[in-house]
RNA sequence: GAGGCGGUAGCUCAGCGGUAGAGCACUGGCCUUUUAAGCCAGGGGUCGAGGGUUCAACCCCCUCCCGCCUCACCA
């Protein structure tokens, strides 16, 4: 049967319920409880007499329906928790209880009645009224398999969502975290802020913007690709410890990896550097993983993982001796380093610097052993424009990544204060610009004019939540934990009969 | 951007150069504690789109669209 067909029959059966006396379509109904605390007061109540003085007005959606003659069973599906709904003829009434069995699945009632446990032991609430709050018009993927097609799941996530609990987990799950880094900052005495989205210069990150144009003000505006330049402006102007969900959008590719809009937690902290940042973040995701399951030994992807701090700190020159085999004089050994490159098919190898060159050998030799959670520290100067150098050592920058589980989470520095020396690195940017790097960091003058006020000696993170997300739900696709990833845009043909589509 | 895989009923999937299939879902009938309810009967298809080869194409060929995976790009 075509759409077209089950929304006409449909379009009947309302018609026909309309003419029952059961309440159609209200504009609100009352319920006493939701679902989930039907189940948490109730799952587990064995007294009869007491279920049965429970009275009780409830809402969801039809999710399975299973009708005997003069009486029926249904299942209503809330968030989380589902409940078994039953129905009989000689409660109902004829109309009411006729007008029950021409439910579709799908349907959204709300149910009013007392609790009682069935032969099989279920808690089930036995309907005296009901109402119709929501027809579903087409039918929904079946209960058994859910829907499995990618992109009918993301294109349609609201089915995927009716269909699939695992799926419902995950988002729940997402929000959890998101709560809980928000509670644990806040106990640290961060506050929230909110920094622009669109922005006349783009900078905080090594990517290609959006574009977009302001009409009234005849201007070019960027979407941000990082909140980074506005959150130091706010540690200059003495909020000392700020942090932002932030929604960020970079024109690149799409991958598992990769979606063009994506969440990033960023932080500051005055008086603080990259060592105090490590700590804070073992800590955040220690706190993760203890209020989400209890434990700090996580599985993702068969492998078990160990949060428990402190995490081993691997700077970046020692692990491509470590696990690549190079010698330090190689490390400096620029032809080495651009044979060693090519060899690993690194394009235009010889093109690159010198801190390019370290970052695509470590990212090739080192990063896949990366299983347990690690802060590679200790990054080249010139990959790292916004970090401070090390203070021992100008050839490097006290900035870290954090791994866990073969994914890039995180990424944080010990921020660099000196506007003298940001200036430099700009114009170090913009020379990389001129040369073909379209990623190169923009010049950006009112921010160094920023510094010039001061920025107090402060530490940084930007820690990717939906792949934080991907970690603890043990998913590898990063579409997984994006409620609606951007897919290419494709024409839709309403099911809608033309006789009902009429005012 | 390159390569691989996929797109068949609302959903999950078979299928074969010769009249389009199953399960679930749907419709009608029976059934007052069922739960992937059961039993009986029935309806439902632009086989992603377009072109080509062929007596004949869902199937073979070409182009295109959409998606997934791998790689590249990308921190």
């Amino acid at each position: 049967m075509s759409e077209v067909e089950y929304v006409r029959e449909r379009w009947a059966r309302l018609q026909k319920l309309r003419s029952s006396g059961v309440e159609t379509l209200p504009y609100r109904f009352e319920i006493t409880h939701t679902l989930e605390e039907i189940v948490e007061l109730y799952g587990h109540e064995q007294d009869a007499g007491r279920l049965q003085t429970v009275w009780a007005r409830l809402a969801g959606r039809v999710q399975s329906l299973r009708w005997h003659g003069k009486t029926t069973f249904c299942h209503i599906q809330g968030r989380q928790a589902r409940l078994q709904v039953y129905a009989r003829q000689d409660a109902l009434g004829p109309e009411a209880y006729e007008a029950f069995t021409n439910l579709d699945l799908g349907d959204v009632i709300g149910v009013e009645g007392h609790l009682f446990r069935t032969k099989t032991g279920e808690l089930t609430l036995a309907v005296q009224r009901w109402a119709l709050l929501a027809k579903c018009w087409l039918p929904l993927p079946e209960p058994w398999h859910g829907l499995t097609d990618v992109e009918a799941r993301y294109r349609r996530r609201y089915l995927d969502l009716i269909a699939n609990p695992r799926v419902r987990s995950i988002f729940l799950r997402r929000s959890q975290i998101v709560r809980l880094i928000r509670q644990f900052l806040d106990s640290r005495g961060f506050i929230e802020v909110e920094t622009p989205v669109l922005q006349p210069l783009y900078g905080g990150a090594l990517a290609r913007p959006f574009k977009t144009y302001h009409n009234v003000l005849e201007a070019e505006l960027f979407l941000r690709i990082a909140p980074e330049l506005y959150l130091k402006r706010l540690i200059v102007g003495n909020l000392e410890r700020v942090y932002e969900v932030a929604r960020n959008f970079r024109n690149e590719g799409v991958s598992t990896l990769h979606n063009p809009e994506f969440t990033m937690l960023e932080l500051y902290q005055a008086y603080a550097d990259y060592e105090d940042i490590m700590r804070l973040t073992e800590e955040m995701v220690a706190f993760l993983a203890t209020e989400l399951f209890g434990t700090l030994r996580i599985t993702f992807q068969d492998q078990t993982i160990d949060l428990t701090p402190p995490w081993r700190r691997l700077p970046m020159l020692a692990g491509l001796m470590e696990v690549g085999g190079f010698t330090e004089e190689q490390l400096y050994d620029r032809a080495f380093l651009v044979a060693r490159a090519a060899e690993l098919g690194v394009p235009r190898a010889g093109d690159l610097s010198w801190g390019k060159l370290i970052a695509e050998l470590f990212e090739r030799l080192v990063q896949p052993t990366l299983v347990q959670p690690t802060f590679v520290t200790d990054f080249p100067v010139d990959i790292s424009p916004l970090a401070r150098r090390k203070r021992d050592d100008p050839r490097l920058v006290e900035r870290f990544e954090l791994f866990i589980g073969g994914l890039e989470l995180g990424n944080a520095f010990s921020e660099l204060n000196d506007p003298f020396d940001q200036k430099r690195r700009f114009e170090d940017q913009q020379r990389q610009r001129e040369t073909g790097d379209v990623e190169a960091h923009p010049i950006d003058a009112d921010y160094v004019l920023a510094l010039m006020y001061g920025l107090p000696p402060t530490g940084g993170l930007g820690l990717g939540i939906d792949r934080l997300t991907m970690l603890f739900c043990d998913v590898t696709s990063i579409r997984e934990v994006i409620l609606f990833p951007l897919l290419r845009w494709v024409p839709v043909e309403l099911p809608i009969p033309p006789e009902l589509d009429r005012t």
